[in-house]
DNA sequence: TGTACATCAGTGAACGCGCGTTCACTGATGTAC
DNA sequence: TGTACATCAGTGAACGCGCGTTCACTGATGTAC
């Protein structure tokens, strides 16, 4: 975008935007790399100046999207102030915040089928998004008795768990699924009847 | 399967097994109609003299996954016995067996894109799968106090979508993804906590 | 039991299409002098 | 400031491939007489 003409200017950048576009409205599967290319002006050859072909270029708009999401969810937890419970709540609303936000994001990383070891940068990105959730946890389960304290990590994958299942299966505009509840109150409801079991919230909203 | 020679006998069939198997290795997006009948030791336009096209033939996988993953559903919560808890608590266990089971099914159900009303059978046989969940959820929800008695269709969604969210991250064979519990002990004790956490089962374990 | 015939499930060849990828090339850009 | 040149990002034509779908056909099966 930056400069026109020949020579494109940020062509790589501009097949990431491309891509991300694509996958959003037609699915992980149903974009191509001729697609992209098309969609950023240029000749398919071209793509490859920049990536190794279609599967390189999916591995790094995951990439991207791994590094956004672990910003957002690093900036919603907040080093767990003021609270470890409001805290690791944050957390939980970041993540659909983030898949309705940037669902081509959302998209590339946990519908592409993309191998998370397809690079290092890739394999690194996710693992310190995954990193933040179970931080928020591990700070939280603190405040349970330590003699009926469930591993942290079981319970960041509940939450990993209810949030990814809400965003498939309500927060897509999946046709003939009519979902009763907005995505956001029903993950907001979900996670604080979670938390009650945990013995983190009064028993009596 | 039931006669060899030039009449297959039950190619219909054929192909949707042979279209759950590959669906099954390659994904749903990854299998096509000339793998299928080719699995099925056929021609490709031999498959139009049972389906209108791919789509048509992943919507019958669908379907049939439906019926039995309805069937489990209503065996397992087994008109509410022993207890409404107990049952529901059997239901929960049977999706993620499901699931397992017949990972083909499953994936042609929630990872083909496959419209629900493709066909006015699949409408059905979805529907009617969706209602064992919420009526064991109603059936449950009867031990609440009506004053914080959340509605029903809620919490079935928010059951469903942890067993979704299991489902898709954690019992998939998926590269680079270890899953530190099994997918079943996830989901029993998530299921646990979430109860606990809705008063429906004694707080302290 | 044997023959004629209707049915219709599957064949095989053909179609147009878009895909991912390769290759020798061209021409815009930036740098050295 | 002007010129020669190296760099390298993007072109455009070509490839082989497998796809979904169509069509006129063929030959196995089952039925009527």
């Amino acid at each position: 975008m930056a400069k026109q003409g020949y020579h494109h200017g940020n062509l790589r950048q501009a097949l990431v935007d491309a891509a991300l576009r694509l996958i959003e409205e037609q699915g992980p599967q149903g974009f191509s790399l001729s697609d992209a290319a098309r969609a950023a002006g240029v000749t398919p050859a071209a793509v490859y100046r920049h990536f190794n072909g279609r599967d390189d270029l999916i591995a790094e708009c995951a990439r991207q999207g791994f590094e956004i999401f672990g910003d957002l969810l690093e900036h919603a937890y907040a080093g767990g102030k003021p609270t470890a419970l409001k805290a690791f709540e944050a957390t939980g609303r970041a993540y659909l915040a983030f898949a309705r936000k940037f669902p081509g994001y959302y998209m590339s990383m946990f519908e592409s089928g993309v191998n998370y070891n397809a690079s290092p940068e890739l394999a690194r990105a996710s693992e310190r998004a995954r990193a933040v959730l179970t931080r928020a946890a591990e700070a939280l389960s603190q405040h349970i008795p330590e003699n009926r304290r469930p591993p942290a990590s079981m319970f960041a994958n509940h939450i990993w768990a209810m949030s990814h299942g809400i965003v498939e299966l309500f927060a897509r505009g999946k046709p003939g699924v009519n979902a009763p509840f907005p995505p956001e109150d029903l993950l907001e409801a979900g996670i604080g009847i979670y938390l009650r079991g945990l013995g983190l919230v009064p028993p009596d909203n």
